[in-house]
DNA sequence: GCCGTTTTCGGCCCGACTGTTTTCAGTCG
């Protein structure tokens, strides 16, 4: 049983108690186990067994043993029980918007709903009003509420959030009461989906740039509109909240609002034990508001270094900050040269010069030309002659431009028995091999895992790309134990690539430490089909800095003729 | 259910908004 799927299973425990209306307490012990075990570093039955799961903050005896048995035998006897007593349907309901655990149970009790369906047809019929606490609102609310969760699940791919965020802000910035303004939340951590938009701004009174932002022509439906607070869904389904403050609070609510939840919890403890009170508002001694001109300063006071927003996930920054270990965090300029570029040779729509054109106008010192290899006949995979050809082609572009390396390349499929694609001998003509997977995607974990690792092995390979396979909303993971491939890659030299498509985003950022622990560099690879994608390389630096990776650790940071050295010396000599 | 340079019991982060009430519970972030 894997980590995630120890984590989901605590987190639906925490969900099924706060439906059986359980201490709210424990429910969250539960909720905050989920979370330990998801982001342990270590291997999770090692744990078990040597006991150290005991000593991780969050996890007691009653709850080590727990997961000691989910672990054990792939069971545990008190969650199924647990949700044997809870409908399943409940679970569904919870999902929607203003209903929560509470109103879920109250209808679940009086009225003997269970289900979505019938929650729905209840709601047609009036009956929500005979309970005590709802009325026509609230009625209407879940009503369009279960529209929502079936027009799609929301959330939405960063960029696609992040460019809407921007028009937002771009339409206040200009408000003439706006003082300060800022782009906060999950957005302003990078995160890889994101559910909605938070935007704060300053402003001596909250009415007039309240009224502007409920008003934009991109805001489908007004959702509530308070004194300080207000929220939209815009056309294109997204969430936008806006939050108004005085221009001394902005650096206050700045940080509240950039969250996470829960770095923001462990930060209101560590004030508390510092003798202070923070909220959105400030920070505060008694009554006494300790003044800050930004968050450095919120930090400073709280003994704490800067810590750079993609950090804020409380999984460990605020002790780093504390002894002053923060990394210094890669930057896209720190980023050399792009590996992971596709042509019209297999299924991209830019030439080759036209890649080797674009690459060389973003600044790159060099480009890796990587088109896909022969048994991945979907996206018009090269057969050995065209590669040949292609190479050639390569040759020719390098007499024209002095200023740019290319890099010749391939994405080479792993064949389900873990082979690779091409011969040794067709191998050995390229400067790198970039490895990955995009057929048979349905094979049990360990056999997916070994597949990787006999592909790992192979000494023509250079980077392994998207190492999951999942596309983020789409299709999940295929599962594999990413801690031995890392390993394995520490191993055998191969580079992990942090592909930078904004659908992938894949290595996970959760496990970028676990790459750096083990010395596996990490490169940042736009997985280019076309000119425009090679800024996708950006979303993949935001994703780095939340793995907290710095220039040091990613690949691709040399310049090229440290990268022309390194290829070399990595090359195996031909068969 | 967890946790403790104050604690092994009694706390557990904090506030805004809505919809229902007529002072507040539930939800959300």
């Amino acid at each position: 049983m894997t980590k995630q799927e120890v984590s989901d299973i605590l987190d639906e425990i925490s969900t099924l108690l706060e439906l059986k209306g359980e201490n709210p307490f424990k429910c969250r012990a539960y909720a905050n186990a989920a979370r330990a075990v998801a982001s342990l570093e270590t291997d999770l039955s090692e744990a078990v067994r040597s006991g150290a799961l005991k000593e991780v903050k969050g996890i007691g005896a009653a709850l080590f043993e727990k997961i000691t048995e989910l672990v054990a035998t792939g069971k545990l006897g008190y969650y199924e029980e647990l949700k044997a007593s809870v409908p399943p349907g409940l679970l569904d309901m919870i999902r929607i918007p203003g209903l929560g655990p509470k109103r879920a149970k109250a209808i679940f009790d009086q009225l003997g709903i269970s289900t979505v369906g019938e929650l729905e047809y209840a709601c047609n019929e009036n009956r929500l009003l005979t309970l005590e606490g709802f009325g026509p609102r609230m009625q209407e609310k879940i009503l369009q509420g279960i529209q929502y969760v079936r027009k799609q699940k929301g959330q939405f791919h960063y960029p696609v959030a992040a460019n809407e965020a921007e028009r937002l802000y771009d339409a206040l910035k200009t408000h003439k009461t706006v003082q300060r303004i800022a782009i906060a939340g999950s957005l302003r951590r990078k995160k890889e989906v994101v559910k909605d938009i938070d935007l704060l701004v300053s402003a001596e009174r909250s009415g007039p740039v309240t009224e502007a932002f409920t008003t934009l022509p991109e805001v489908e439906e007004v959702i509530a509109k308070g004194e300080t607070k207000s929220s939209v869904r815009l056309k294109s389904g997204i969430n936008a909240d806006l939050r108004v403050v005085s221009d001394a609070e902005f650096p206050y609510a700045l940080h509240h609002f950039t969250g996470s939840k829960e770095h923001n919890v462990a930060m209101r403890g560590r004030a508390l034990r510092l003798g202070f009170k923070m909220n959105e508002y400030g920070l505060f001694q008694g009554e006494k508001l300790i003044a800050c001109k930004n968050e450095e300063e919120i930090f400073a006071r709280l003994g704490l270094a800067f810590i750079p927003p993609e950090l804020r996930e409380d999984m460990g920054e605020i002790a780093a900050a504390e002894t002053k270990k923060l990394p210094k965090l890669i930057a896209a300029a720190d980023i050399k040269g792009i590996f992971h570029n596709h042509t019209v040779y297999s299924d991209g729509n830019a030439t080759l010069e036209a890649m080797v054109e674009a690459a060389r106008s973003a600044g790159y010192e060099y480009i890796g030309i990587s088109d896909h290899s022969r048994s991945a006949v979907y996206a018009n995979g090269l057969e050995i002659e065209r590669v040949r050809q292609q190479q050639k082609e390569i040759d020719e572009l390098h007499k024209k431009h002095k200023d740019i390396t290319i890099f010749k390349g391939t994405e080479c499929d792993i064949l389900p028995d873990g082979t690779l694609d091409y011969p040794d001998d067709v191998l050995a003509g390229f400067d790198f091999v970039i490895a990955s997977i995009h057929s048979k995607f349905a094979m049990t974990e360990a056999g997916m895992t070994d597949r990787i690792l006999k592909a790992i092995q192979n000494p023509y390979v250079t980077i392994l790309a998207h190492p999951t396979g999942r596309l983020l909303l789409t299709r999940e993971a295929y599962p594999v134990d990413m801690r031995k491939i890392i390993r394995a890659a520490r191993d055998h030299g191969v580079v992990m690539e942090l592909n930078a498509n904004p659908l992938r985003l894949d290595l996970d950022w959760r496990l970028c430490p676990l790459a750096v622990e083990m010395g596996v560099p990490v490169s940042i690879n736009p997985d280019a089909h076309s000119v425009e994608g090679i800024g996708d390389v950006q979303y993949g630096v935001g994703i780095a800095r939340k793995g907290w990776l710095t220039r040091e650790s990613v690949f691709n940071t040399k310049s090229a003729v440290e990268m022309k050295k390194v290829l070399a010396q990595r090359r195996p000599a031909p068969p």
